[in-house]
DNA sequence: CTGTTAGCGCGTTCAC
DNA sequence: GTGAACGCGCTAACAG
């Protein structure tokens, strides 16, 4: 590979004349431009990165650790960061920590000997110490994405998990829904932990019927499952509800084996969801993450910190979209009086 | 952020000596050692990897290309990529062409200014000649990966798609089908070129109702759309296969269209598929691509390459997994004696 | 076993 | 408008 020494001798110029030319960062005379351009050309020169982010300490990079990269929506993600990236001039490093503490913590440190000049971290649950000081030291400057929480020292971006939850929930009791059955997951998960706050919230209205709701958490897919199996036999919920799309194949799994059919027998939400939800059945009403928006987003706020980088940590929570179909809209309940009547308040109230 | 030189200092040695604790490149006595190393925890130091790089010229990192990270399968050959790299000690640059040959070439462009150690190519359906140049050219060395084909100059990684294909329209063609309608695609993306090769390898065996047999091809999603559209109005056939998910999408969408019921009015399968696809119904027989195995062994071919960068190229096919659901098996043919007949031969041939 | 030093390739003063 | 020289932080070659 020809070095930028080459391209100026060949143009008889000096090497600073050629990184002049490269980066338009003073005026040169047409000629000697055409004569430093015509070197290029001639020799395939190209820009050695490495030795001009030496020089500038600026790599044009950012750094994006995912906690699961197999699931779609972390991909939507990283494809959201991805573009945005692209399309400011930065190259994306990418590292999966797949729930790893320790993996997370390697991670971000290769990601700093790299010297990437943002990161942008949706931590596993149990996220590390190390990576916390990290969060906390912002050089270069951090933005938590997906798994955000209050008074965190850095910026952040997530979704409105909390009232999307309560949205969701206050529809299936409009729908006479009093018997509900959420799957909750690791609440030490924030997102989860919102989740289940705003489905708290929805019920917490009715008072009522309160025993007939339940939740069934835990850190352990294998426990959830078995909690929910033992749940489902228990008691006849007529709605299930699973707080993330690996909840809801639990979940989905759990009420075949159980022989209950969505929506004949019980109606079903989820978040984040399926693909292509529409084609299939049970089509399975969901609240959906804007994943993609997500990732654009963290991005952005990544650029306004570098331009800013005193001002104080911000928020953004990007709203979610609640999609309705059949596994909850075609559950015919068997209207008890107390039902109905509550819908009807419920209804009145505006809720 | 210290540097090397400040370590040296502060534990009274030289920088040398430093770098070679880091790097266990030569014995250091335990005294020193201990100096060096206590040194290092005081200043914080961390290895610059862009220094470091530059002096090694070896940036320990590669690079992949994806033509659409928006679609699942490429998202879980990032998976195996990212998985497969950091298992090894490679951190991965990861670019999107989003189908577009100019996105790509840039997205290689800079991804040789970063000087990575290799290149993973998932190539767009056009991809342009400056692309062609650097896989020619083969430095770094390049990985293609999905998209192969004969003759390459250089690795690659792919599924076999001719083969799969063949023996899913083979069983179909067991199960009596006669009239199938292949929704093909783009046949310039050697991925479909394969698997319609595959597709006419298995119905050329039937020459009798060959005129059964459609093919909706096209390089744009709407013309296919429309083509297909005419074609289910055209002739009943009595299976759908789809090359890929996007193209299942829009079968499955123009069957809702025609009113056509899967599996009760016509039997269903795809390539690549949907996740969780036992959970809902159409349940449909899918030809599923080992994708994130696709992605580890790109890495692995690389690093055999770095090892041995003389030898010839190797291409790679992965076995992709037939999974039998009741999209194709619980259609029931009404069965023309000619069919029965038809089938009772070909399983005596043993396909 | 340890130290000195040259340069990896570039951007950027500071002179002219 | 142009060029010479320095140094970013590190490793490798050589010297002791």
């Amino acid at each position: 590979m020809a070095t930028i020494v080459e391209v100026a001798r060949l143009a008889r110029v000096s090497t600073s004349t050629v990184s002049h030319v490269l980066n338009g960062t003073r005026n040169v005379e047409p000629h000697t431009r055409k004569k430093v351009l015509d070197a290029i050309e001639k020799t395939g020169y190209r820009q050695d990165a490495l030795a001009r982010a030496l020089r500038r300490s600026r790599t044009d990079s950012i750094g994006l650790v995912v906690s699961d990269a197999g699931e779609p929506a972390f991909a939507e993600m990283v494809h959201g960061v991805e573009e945005a990236a692209a399309g400011r001039g930065l190259t994306l490093i990418l590292a999966n920590s797949a729930e790893d503490p320790e993996r997370e913590a390697r991670a971000v440190e290769t990601l700093l000997e790299r010297r990437v000049d943002g990161l942008i971290l949706a931590r596993c649950a149990q996220s590390s110490a190390v990576v916390d000081a990290h969060v906390a030291a912002d050089s270069p400057p951090v933005v938590l994405l997906d798994r955000v929480f209050d008074g965190a020292p850095c910026d952040q971006v997530g979704a409105d998990n909390r009232d999307s939850m309560r949205r969701l929930v206050e529809h299936l009791l409009t729908r006479g829904h009093r018997s509900l059955l959420l799957v909750a997951g690791d609440t030490r998960v924030p997102t989860l932990q919102e989740r289940l706050a705003g489905f708290q919230d929805a019920t917490a209205r009715v008072g009522a019927a309160r025993e007939a709701v339940a939740i069934v958490e835990g850190p352990e897919f294998g426990v959830v499952r078995a909690e929910l199996g033992r749940a489902l036999g228990a008691q006849a919920h007529t709605c299930v509800v699973a707080a993330s799309t690996p909840l809801a194949v639990i979940a989905l799994e759990c009420l075949r084996d159980a022989g209950l059919k969505v929506p004949d027998d019980v109606a079903f939400a989820t978040f984040d969801g399926f693909n292509h939800s529409d084609l299939f059945q049970p089509s399975i009403t969901t609240v959906r993450q804007p994943a993609f928006d997500m990732g654009v987003a963290a991005v952005g706020l990544l650029l306004e910190r570098f331009a800013a980088p005193k001002t104080s940590p911000r928020t953004t929570r990007l709203q979610q979209r609640l999609e309705l179909r059949s596994s909850t809209e075609d559950f015919v309940l068997r209207a008890t009086e107390g039902a109905t009547q509550d819908a009807a308040e419920l209804d009145a109230s505006g809720a």
